[in-house]
This record gives structure tokens, sequence and C-alpha cells, in this order.
DNA sequence: TTTAGGG
DNA sequence: CCCTAAA
């Protein structure tokens, strides 16, 4: 499939696999008791997230003190403190860890376990790597029903909890899972619980970070969006949670645009929300006029950590939505189903016009960010467009469309009411399709007859680089930092962040390494100039300990190695 | 991929 | 937090 491979290359989606679609089906379709348990809780919790989204209040405030709850212990194993040389400075460093081997894991594994076995009649996957790069949502949905938490004074942390909606063909539902980390790829025997990630997703599909081998859980963003957008409209765009359906195969028979008219039919009819009408009168004169009243975002992915806050969140998917209705989208003209290529001719010459009928008349979402590979009248070829379009897309863009094969059909909004309907199927997705040229830029179009998507200044304002929101180190969590640093020193920052913060996916080793920066920094200055959260003296003065410590340790290290150098020069 | 260090 | 050279 082209548009897939395409952006399976640009936006690197080798780390977030889909099963294969046959696969994904047979999950969707297995419906138990068990199952079906779930999608009614699921369905009240995407209600009261929901709920909690449209609230208007606020509270960001909320800390990330339980990021490292799990983390906290020190149940890192010995082994993994590899010699004499890198053993924790005893002697100014006061042992603060309890028996270095518990491992807390065992019964969360079993319980995971049985979950996954009795109550949806799924297989775990094994340990070995091979089996979690091959994991599908039928063989891998290894998971522990677990309930939601909200700590009373936050505004909805998501803590440690994973949050899976789906847009299935017959019903909504979602839950709350938390996926085991047995398919972790770490070999290392200290390590526990993989990232914890909340993966929004537009669409079906849970994949999984093969880099990490965690699960990342989804839900459905449009209907984050739909929430947030609910009452308001952009111009003529709005929002709406429906799913939209793609890439149905041709094959047999089948066929998607009439599947999508069923399926959206019935959809409406659920009192899902939907466009009303699409005007389409033509009259005298020249201009064409048409409006449309919404359109489905294509696809999300958002990566926000499991401790973020319900506002958090809230504003995550608003920029990313601003910046994709902003920067990163781009829109595609096609006229009779066929893509024009060429945005030099008219809307006339096109066979656009008032005379026309402009159900012939349709545009796709397609990523932005591309150079304007049509905007030279030149034709060019369907590669140098698709190198074009690789070579430019931003692969830190937070959100991924992933099928560029969304249609915006005044068509089927004058005749079905359907704002949205498949283009693109998988019938030419193997092969480089020719219409991949053809990337209209909406702004290379007559502004004032085909003003489709007001663009709000906000949106443009957005920046699509999405530097990650800053989240200072809760006292709690300086706490763990220093009591890891403590041992392992400050070189080792990844088996930091594997002992002490493992659980906290935001917390990147090198966040760990800056913070521990930070702090000594802040150690060494005097308490009128620090800023921020107060760090209690005792963990400052723990942490220049420690980093005195260790710059010794490192010194002597530098020593012996240049004594040794010197012994093998001097002997030669 | 991880470390180290400047921005 | 970001970026990136270097390992």
């Amino acid at each position: 499939m082209v548009i897939k491979r395409r952006f399976n290359h640009v936006f690197d989606f080798s780390t977030i696999p889909k099963a294969p679609r046959s696969t994904r089906r047979k999950l969707l379709s297995s419906k138990n008791d068990g199952v079906d348990d779930i999608r009614t809780t699921a369905f009240d919790l995407l209600a009261s997230l929901a709920g909690k989204l449209l609230e208007e209040s606020e509270s960001s405030s909320t800390s990330s003190t339980n990021a490292f709850v799990k983390g906290k212990g020190n149940n890192v194993k010995q082994e993994d403190v590899e010699d004499d040389d890198v053993k924790p400075c005893e002697s100014e460093l006061a042992s603060k860890s309890p028996p270095s081997d518990i491992t807390s894991e065992t019964p969360l594994e079993q319980t995971r376990v049985s979950d996954c076995e009795r109550g949806l009649g799924l297989k775990p996957c094994g340990n070995k790597k091979e089996d979690c790069d091959d994991i599908t949502e039928e063989t891998c949905v290894d998971i522990e029903k677990r309930e939601v938490k909200t700590p009373p004074g936050t505004d909805g942390v998501l803590n440690q909890s994973k949050l899976v909606c789906r847009d299935d063909d017959d019903e909504n539902y979602c839950k709350y899972y938390r996926f085991s980390d047995r398919c972790r790829r770490f070999n290392r025997p200290l390590t526990r619980v993989g990232h914890r990630r909340m993966m929004t997703k537009y669409g079906r599909a849970v994949p999984r970070d093969t880099r990490t081998g965690y699960y990342h859980v989804l839900f459905d963003a449009s209907f984050v969006a739909s929430a947030l957008f609910l009452n308001s409209t952009c111009g003529y765009m709005c929002l709406d949670g429906c799913l939209l359906y793609r890439k149905r195969k041709l094959c047999n028979g089948y066929n998607p645009w009439r599947h999508e008219t069923v399926h959206r039919k019935r959809r409406l009819s659920d009192g899902g929300l939907s466009s009303e009408s699409v005007t389409n009168s033509p009259q005298k004169g020249e201009s064409v006029k048409f409006s449309i009243k919404s359109f489905r975002i294509p696809e999300l992915f958002i990566e926000v950590p499991d401790t973020a806050t319900v506002g958090s969140l809230k504003r995550t998917v608003m920029e990313a939505v601003a910046a994709l209705l902003g920067d990163g989208i781009r829109i595609g003209v096609l006229v009779q189903g066929k893509k024009v290529r060429d945005d030099s001719n008219t809307l006339s010459q096109t066979g656009l016009s008032c005379r026309e009928n402009l159900s012939n008349l349709g545009f796709t979402l397609e990523p932005g960010h591309i150079p304007l590979c049509s905007e030279s009248p030149v034709i060019s070829t369907p590669t140098d467009c698709t190198n074009l379009s690789e070579r430019s897309l931003d692969s830190r863009i937070p959100f991924h469309l992933q099928d560029a094969d969304h249609v915006i059909s005044s068509k089927n909004c004058v005749e079905n009411n359907q704002e949205l309907v498949p283009y693109q199927s998988d019938i030419s997705a193997d092969e480089p399709s020719s219409d991949s040229r053809a990337l209209v830029p909406v702004s290379s179009l007559e502004p004032d007859a085909l003003a489709i998507v007001p663009l709000n200044e906000k949106s443009k304002r957005t920046e699509v680089s999405q530097r990650r929101t800053r989240r200072p180190f809760s006292v709690a969590e300086v706490e763990a930092l220093v009591a890891a640093v403590e041992e392992l020193g400050t070189g080792r920052w990844r088996d930091v962040k594997l002992r002490s913060f493992d659980d906290a996916s935001h917390r990147t080793y090198v966040d760990l390494k800056d913070k521990w920066k930070t702090l000594v920094h802040t150690a060494s200055i005097s308490p009128q100039q620090r800023r921020g959260e107060p760090v209690p003296q005792e963990l400052l003065d723990r942490v220049l300990a420690a980093h005195r410590c260790w710059s010794q340790h490192q010194l002597k290290q530098n020593g012996k190695l240049q004594a040794a150098a010197t012994m093998v020069g001097s002997s030669m």
C-alpha cells in the first residue's frame, strides 16, 4: 500500500506496528462475555473521560509524584551493579536500600496472565523477542483489568492506567487496561515495567512499540476532538466523533463506498454528531460555491504520559489538532474521483464550474509539510513527488496522517448527507500510485472560491515542533533520583532510569541527567536564588555529596587509566 | 542507543 | 528541555 508504506518510511512506523488486518478483525470480532463486560464498562469510562475533558476548569497543577510509584522500591538486582569499581560511595552515603532482590513483579504477572486468559481468552505472548515483534492484538493482549483511580484533589490523573477506546464497527467501547510488560525487550535483570505510555490514536489498532516492547494504548482521538470541539465550529468545520473506515478491500465484490454509506447512515441514526448538510448551490456567474460542514481528522498519534492530567491531555490534543489543521495538512482536490494535480489550471478548466455537477468534486486530506510538488506546472513524476514528500516530512510531527485517503466529498455530503468517504483502497495500495503526485496545496487554489478550511491564527501559530511540556520534578522524584545516583553514580543514566524511573515514561535518561545537572547547580547556589518547588536541603546535601563522591571516583578511574597507560608506554 | 555537554 | 557529537 503505497501511502502507508510511504508514511512508514517517513514517520518510522516500524515503531508503531500494526497487526495484520486479518488478525485485528479476529480480535475485534471476538465477543465473549468478558469482552462485553469490558465494553460496557469501557463506554462508561469513555463517557466519564469525555465529561472531564469538557470541564472548563483546568487544574493542571497535578504533579507527577506518582510517576515512579513502582520504581521507588529499590528492587535493583545486585548483579547489575557491575564490579568493585562502581560501588557506591559507601563511606559517604548511607545505605537506604531495602533488600535488593525483591521482585514485586511476580504477583502482578500472575494476575495479568490469569486475567488475560480467563477474562478474555487471549493468549499471552512469550518472552522471546521474536514473539514480541510479531505480537498482534490477538496473540498478546496481555492485559490486566484495572480500576481507574483518580486521586482526590486531582483532575483525573490517568495514573498508571491505560485507556483503550475503540470505535468499533458496532459500538464504542473502551476500557482502562493495564498492559503487561511481558513482552518488553529489555533483558537486563532489573528491568521491570516498561515505559508507561498512553497513546491516543484515531483508529482501532492497538500497536505495539517494537523499540521499547511496550504497548501503546489507544483511544479514539477523534472522540476527544469531538469532545473538545463539541460546541464549537471553525468556520464550516466541526469535528465529530465518528470513525472513518478506510482501506476496505475491493476484492470479492466488496464495495467500500457502499459499506461506508451503510455504516455511516447507521452511525448517524445512532445519534452521532454529524454534518447536517453541505450546500451546493450553483448559481449564475462563475463562482463555485459549496461548503463543507464537517470532516474528521484522519489520524492523530499523540503520546502523553499516563501521569498526565486530563487537563494536559486536553491541551495536547488541542495543540495537535490545531497543528494538524494549521500546518500539518494539505488538501487534495478530486474531480470525478481523480486527483487534480495541476494547480495552475482554473477551476473551469478543471471542469469545475457552476454549470457542472459539483458532486464530482472531492477533497483529500494529506499530510502537510510537503513541498508543493505540484506548484510547478511541469508535471513531476510520481516518484519525484513521493521522494520529495518523504524528505520533507518532519518525523517529529506528533500526529500522523497515516492514510491520506480520506476524502471530503461534496457529492456525498449532498446526496448522502455524508461528508467523508473513503477514497483510496487497498486495491491500489501496493504500487506507487500515479495519483501520489496530485498533492494540491490549498493555498494554490482559488482562495475565494475554495476557502474550505478556515484557519485561525491560533492554529497557524501552533508550532509543529512539539516541545515537550515542562514537567517539574517533584520532591519525591528528586528523592528517587538522588537515591539512584548515590547508588549507581553519575554516568549511568540509563540504569538510573531503569532503576527508579522505569514507570515514568516521560522521564528519559537524558531528562534524569539534566535534572541531576540542575540539582547540582541548585545545591551549589544560595537558597534565595533557587526557584520552583523547593527541594529539601537534606536532598541537596545528598546531591552535593554524591556529586563529589562520584566526581572523585571518576578522577580516580582516570588516574588509574593514566597510570596504566604510562606503565604500558614506559615498558615499551 | 547511550553518554556528555553545550544551548 | 532540546540538540548533537561521540562512542
